[in-house]
DNA sequence: TAAAGGCTGACTAATTTAGTAGGATAAATA
DNA sequence: TATTTATCCTACTAAATTAGTCAGCCTTTA
């Protein structure tokens, strides 16, 4: 089992779309610089998202993603598991056979725990993560960060630079 | 936050000492036979175990390890950890930073998914494990394996080879 | 004194992560 | 129609980690 920057990111950039969600399709660009993640990664994420059917994508300017179900009907584990990370915590896939074909003996144990970890992460929703308050905060200050830096280059901009 | 067959062979590992308790000292062979596991690797891993005080060793012939407290009072979380396998889930080590110095929009749920695996792993002692019927189980198999191979060999050594 | 076993450090192949680089394709707009 | 914006796609990479192997030394018991 692993869980690295990889599944939190693809759980991270989902949120996003989830948050902005009704504004039409969202960039990648976007969701990279409010969430400090790199394009070009979060475009190999998204490749799987898409194939998951997780997402669908509008191609060309004012393209971007969006969210292909209700966010109330998109799990955290889903998410996960579309971009190669599986939460199984035992050696042998569940197959009982990794002591040389037969069952070792911490099998039922990694078992238990996958079982744990996924029934967590299988219970949690895009929109049960919306609605959380630690999450509205952060979004906020993701949002008026963001209109700073528009700001900033709308100056720039109209100083001739 | 990862998983490996590392932690699972420590515990693994850990679990063959408990089940053998009160045998004196158990050689790593002898555990490595029992549960497949490289003899060199288990090596490596009961040195960070015995640096964590969760053994201790007996040198010269009839010698091995022996677990260092009571097996009720040694829990998978810490061996799990002895060998440097964190099973936390945030990408701050739970500090909050991990947006360039702030905390990101996912936090709180990897703080709570690693607060539930913790708990479960920390819930759950060495003789808990060795009551497990399944447990049981694969250790009279094994036991029965190893008798096998030690007749074989006899059988081996008596007809001259 | 030889054997059994722990102890140590250096090395390794394979895999994975977290990207980068470079371009191709599609759609909107000027 | 040309440019821009964006997705799409493939290939490459440095660094880290895993799951070992190998060689040899140190202790203790028989
Ligand atoms: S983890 Fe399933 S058999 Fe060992
Ligand atoms: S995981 Fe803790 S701040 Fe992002």
């Amino acid at each position: 089992m692993r869980l690295t920057t990889k599944g939190r990111y693809a759980v991270t950039a989902m949120l996003d779309l989830a948050l902005h969600e009704g504004k039409g399709p969202i960039s990648l660009a976007d969701i990279s610089e409010r969430q400090g993640i790199s394009l070009s990664y979060l475009e190999q994420l998204f490749a799987k998202l898409r194939r998951n059917q997780l997402v669908g994508s509008v191609r060309g300017p004012g393209g971007g993603y969006q969210l292909n179900r209700p966010k109330a009907e998109i799990d955290v584990a889903e998410v996960i598991d579309a971009v190669n990370e599986n939460v199984d915590a035992t050696g042998c896939n569940r197959r009982g056979d990794c002591q040389s074909g037969e069952v070792c003996l911490t099998h039922h144990l990694w078992c238990d725990l996958s079982d744990q970890i996924h029934t967590f992460l299988s219970g949690i929703t895009l929109a049960d993560l919306v609605e959380r308050k630690d999450v509205k905060e952060v979004s906020i200050r993701q949002e008026s960060r963001q209109s700073e830096k528009m700001i900033a280059t709308d100056i720039r901009a109209a100083s001739g630079l």
